[in-house]
DNA sequence: TATGAATGAGAATTCATTCAT
DNA sequence: TATGAATGAATTCTCATTCAT
């Protein structure tokens, strides 16, 4: 898994510059324990996304992570706080990466498409975001209203995806009226739903949906979709 | 244990019966055999539906039909193969209610609308459909590729809505080149999407998305975003 | 243990015996559950006698059963119903036994010798019973409290410990106003201290406090103190 | 974690401090060692008596003493020790209590009787004691035998009691022929079973024992019973 | 066809104890 | 002296599955 192997190198790559810019001795302690909660932390996810969380195994978690079991439950208390863990990592990490996108820097109809496209390749490169939602929503979400780490979990971006739509209103470009969370929702579902769900579909209509053409045109018919909404006609 | 011993005799005392008044002892049998069989697959259904593939037990599936847990394993050999079948009449079932659309005999946009409306409320009234599907993707469809009854999950929609897609073309009415495979699941995706994960959207939004005012906005929206894309202009 | 393998010949007889008076088949079936339960019953009294409820180990209670660990689960759901179990059937036991010393067919200062020696003798073949009853307490009797079998806890001795009273009182043998809840405890609190503390005291004495000759001194002084106590003068 | 190199920070002051203040750095510790030796064997007499040997946690002793609980193997190399460790300090406090009655200034009677006063209301005020009596002969007593300490343990008050029953004899007042290590056990019996077992007693005879009025009918009748065994009639 | 009893492999979790600093 | 991190061996309990009737 490529992904993992990245946020293993960002790890290593953060205890470095820590390590060079704090000279006090009592940073290794402590950075190793960051450490084990981050490389476990990576092992659950992967386990959490391949299994589900009833599928998963904490025996496993401790073999990928190469830590004992117990420093599992050491961090973590147990399976069920462990899964909520890995769901706030998980969310914290696309809001992450949906800052990066500065959409407020671009014309509306270029925003929307950028949206549109981002969401597509942030699924398609981390599948195990889908997984682990199902899984949470598969327990009613349980895990995401006991977060009391709930700023990670909410996106900025209907705010910002509202001043576009309102900009694109102006502009006499977009049609007026759109629920930026409805607009919000439908641009997630039309590429989740896909992904989340390919292996089912490529076996029902008996055509492979992850071949590089089947992924370009669904990515050009999500555009035509989306945009075909909201402009004005 | 007297009442063990009485209710043996009411057993034998039952067969007798069963033997004098019914002419074919093997019909008699064979009746509560299939009837046993569904109950076993509804119970089945609520269960993995509720647990998950990975949560699901075999026990409480016992419970639930109030039949003999060894008797699952007589009828659907283990915990696997009764999941597919689980899956397999899920299958059935939608399918069979989307024959009683009749979208043939509707006019192409009412027959559009018609489709994602009758989805809509199917996934609604059948959320154990969804969670279903979750399960059947984290394990890669594995189940849905070793059906052998396969004729039952494809959908015969897909060429219905190609008929549609070209009648509506041809009366001017609908864009061309709309391909009903992507058009099938993105109609899929927007209803499936806000469903499966509404306590995860709900939870983040901070606004409950399973009101009546909520749900009737939801359809407008997808009608809108699903018209909007097929109509001309 | 004596008193186990005499536990064991009980529940054989009593099988056998039911396999004499009915001749129905389906008894067997019965039977085996009820054996096994029983079994397990004497298992655990000896794992709880022996280490507490805290060190009892299942185990080394299915060790002793020569039976599945599961099957414990299957019968008892978990450690402290089994331990609940296991205190009820202990304390089912004793009233058994104190049924058979037919007090009431005794001279009052006669039947009070006895019910003190009778105690003794108790408590110094039934170890266990000491034991159970320690772990209970350590537990705020939590166990005693939630049992819905509170018929075999409750002594049916206290009501004919008080008829002794009043006839030795009517008799002119006997003080007045005694308690006879205050006087059992006493009997039983002048035993059980010594045999359930004993080697604490053996250490502390420096003395072995379980020779016969120590054994049969603590006897007669017990009797000389109760006695003392209820006798007129 | 820059509130750890902060708290770092804390310690080196503080140690340096300590260094500059206290003329001797070894007493400084040592008071300090002697202190912690002192919370953590409260803290573990709290847990061994509200849990027994078994049930006590080495965790939530640290938590209860607020150390680290790798101080607690210190100290105390293990479990075992450090539960006889607390028993024989809860011995030494009662023997301390007992020392302050001064009975050998007392009335032969008077004596007899402040005696059973001083037992029950000490087990009264302590029942830690209990419970860590019952833990201990748990385990055979095997803590007492072990320990070295055994002057701690060992009560000087049998020699003092048979004493005072030779003073009794020699005026009159009390009966011969009386074993004083039988009478200190029947005394320590009478409190000891009552108060130990209390909530079992309680929910079987259906009172509760403990309301002040049981308490102080308990204490009469204690002392009617041994005062009426050691008079002469 | 139907069922209660039985089981072995394995699951989460716990616990006393040691390491490294 | 003091402490957070780490661990292996248990321990309770679970689960799909089979046995015997």
């Amino acid at each position: 898994m490529e992904w993992c192997q990245a946020l293993d190198l960002i790890n290593v790559l953060v205890n470095y510059f820590e390590m060079s810019v704090s000279p006090s001795i009592s940073v290794a302690k402590t950075r190793d324990a960051e450490r084990s909660r981050a490389i476990i932390l990576v092992a659950a996810l992967e386990e959490f996304a391949s299994f589900g969380l009833g599928g998963a195994r904490i025996d496993r978690i401790a073999e990928r992570s190469k830590l004992n079991k117990r420093l599992i439950y050491y961090y973590f208390s147990d399976k069920d706080s462990l899964f909520q863990a890995v769901l706030e990592s998980a969310y914290e990490q696309i809001r992450e990466s949906e800052k990066k996108l500065h959409l407020q820097a671009l014309e509306p109809s270029a925003a929307i498409r950028t949206l549109v496209e981002f969401t597509w390749n942030y699924y398609l490169e981390h599948p195990e975001f889908l997984t682990l939602l199902n899984s949470a929503n598969l327990h009613k979400a349980r895990h995401i209203q006991e977060s009391t780490n709930a700023r990670a979990l909410n996106s900025p971006l209907i705010e910002l995806l509202g001043e576009i739509l309102e900009r694109g209103r102006l502009s006499g470009e977009f049609r007026g009226g759109i629920d930026p969370v409805q607009l919000y929702v439908s641009i997630a579902a039309l590429s989740y739903f896909y992904l989340s769900n390919n292996s089912s579909l490529s076996a029902i209509f008996g055509r492979d949906l992850m071949t590089p053409k089947a992924k370009s045109e669904r990515l050009s018919h999500m555009c035509e979709v989306i945009l075909g909404y909201v402009l004005r006609n």
